[in-house]
DNA sequence: CTTCATGCAAAAGATTTGCAAGTTC
DNA sequence: GAACTTGCAAATCTTTTGCATGAAG
C-alpha cells in the first residue's frame, strides 16, 4: 500500500525557489529540505508526524520551522490542509491528483475519501457568486460506517 | 441583528430528558441548565464564549462541565459543530434551519454561508453509497474575499 | 553588515484528567 | 449507599513566541 518514493523533480524545486524569492523571503537549506522530505510522504500526517517522518529520513528540520513554513507550504502549493481531526489539523502533499473529501467514522475513527465533481463544481459557482478566490477547502462527513452502525452502540461521556 | 429568546420548549425538554435516561446518564441541574442555555444562543461560539454567555445568563455551569457534556449535547441533537476557527471549534445551536457551509478568508477572517442544495444531495449520496450514516458535516472553503483581493497582499511567515 | 531564519526553551491556549465533595437514583 | 457528576486545579497536547546565534543577501 506504501507507494515507491516520488523525489522532488528539479522543476519543482524551481518553482518552489521562485516563489520563496517572489515573497521576499530566503532560502534555506531548511526549506529545500522541508521540499524533499515533503514531497516523498503520503496519506495524511500531522505536523508531528511530518517531522518523525522527515527525521526518519534523516531530513533536519526542527517542529519550530516546520511550523513557521506551514503556510509558505500551502501557498507555495506544496501542502494542504486534509481535515481536522480531534486535536491536529493533518496534512497531506498536494499533487495533481483530484481533490479528495473525507467520511469520517466517529466511532472507530475510519476515514473514508470520496471525490465528487458535483460538489467540486458547486464549489466553484458559490465562490464566483461570493467573490472569493478559493485556495482549499476541507469537506468532511461525520457518521458511523456500516460496521459500527451493526456494533452495539454505546455513548460515551468521558 | 439579535434575534429574540427562543426558550426551550416543554416537548424540547422532554426530549433531551428522554435522551438522558436512555443513556443511562444522569439528569443533573446542570445538563438542563445547559439545554436552556444554549437554546437562547444564537450564531456561532466558542466553548469559551458560551461559557462566558452562560454566566452572564446566570445559568451557572463551568467550563469543564460544558466540556464534559459536548459530546452529549451533539448526540442529543441540540448542538453541532459549526467549523473550527483557528485554535477552537465553534459550535452552533442545531435548529430546524438548514445546514450551512462557510466561505473563509484566510486574510481577514471573514466567514461568509452558504447552503447549496445540490451539494446537499450529493453528500446523501455518497453516504448512501458508502453505508455511512451521517450526523454531520463540515465544509469549508477557504480563500480570500473581494475585499482583500484588492488589497495589496502580502504573503506573513510569521 | 543588515535582515531574516533557525533551534531552543518557555509561553500560550484549548481540552482533558485526577481527585474530593456533592448529587442522583 | 453505590455510581455518576461536578468544580477545582493540575496535566496534556498542539501551536506560537522570545531570544540568542547563525546564515542569506
Amino acid at each position: 500500500m506504501i507507494k515507491p518514493d516520488k523525489p522532488t523533480t528539479h522543476a519543482e524545486r524551481e518553482r518552489f525557489q521562485k516563489f520563496i524569492k517572489k515573497m521576499g523571503l530566503r532560502l534555506t537549506r531548511e526549506r529545500m529540505d522541508l521540499l524533499d522530505g515533503i514531497k516523498k510522504q503520503t496519506g495524511h500526517f500531522s505536523v508531528d508526524e511530518l517531522v518523525q517522518r522527515l527525521k526518519e529520513r534523516r531530513y533536519r528540520v526542527s517542529r519550530d520551522t516546520v511550523y513557521r513554513n506551514l503556510s509558505l507550504l500551502m501557498e507555495a502549493g506544496v501542502l494542504q490542509t486534509s481535515y481536522k481531526s480531534g486535536r491536529d489539523t493533518l496534512y497531506e502533499v498536494k499533487s495533481g491528483r483530484p481533490h479528495h473529501d473525507h467520511l469520517f467514522c466517529r466511532h472507530c475513527g475510519r476515514v473514508v475519501e470520496f471525490v465528487d465533481k458535483r460538489i467540486e463544481k458547486a464549489q466553484q459557482a458559490i465562490a464566483r457568486k461570493k467573490g472569493f478566490k478559493i485556495e482549499s477547502h476541507s469537506h468532511q462527513l461525520v457518521g458511523v460506517c456500516q460496521k459500527c452502525q451493526k456494533t452495539n452502540r454505546q455513548f460515551m461521556n468521558r
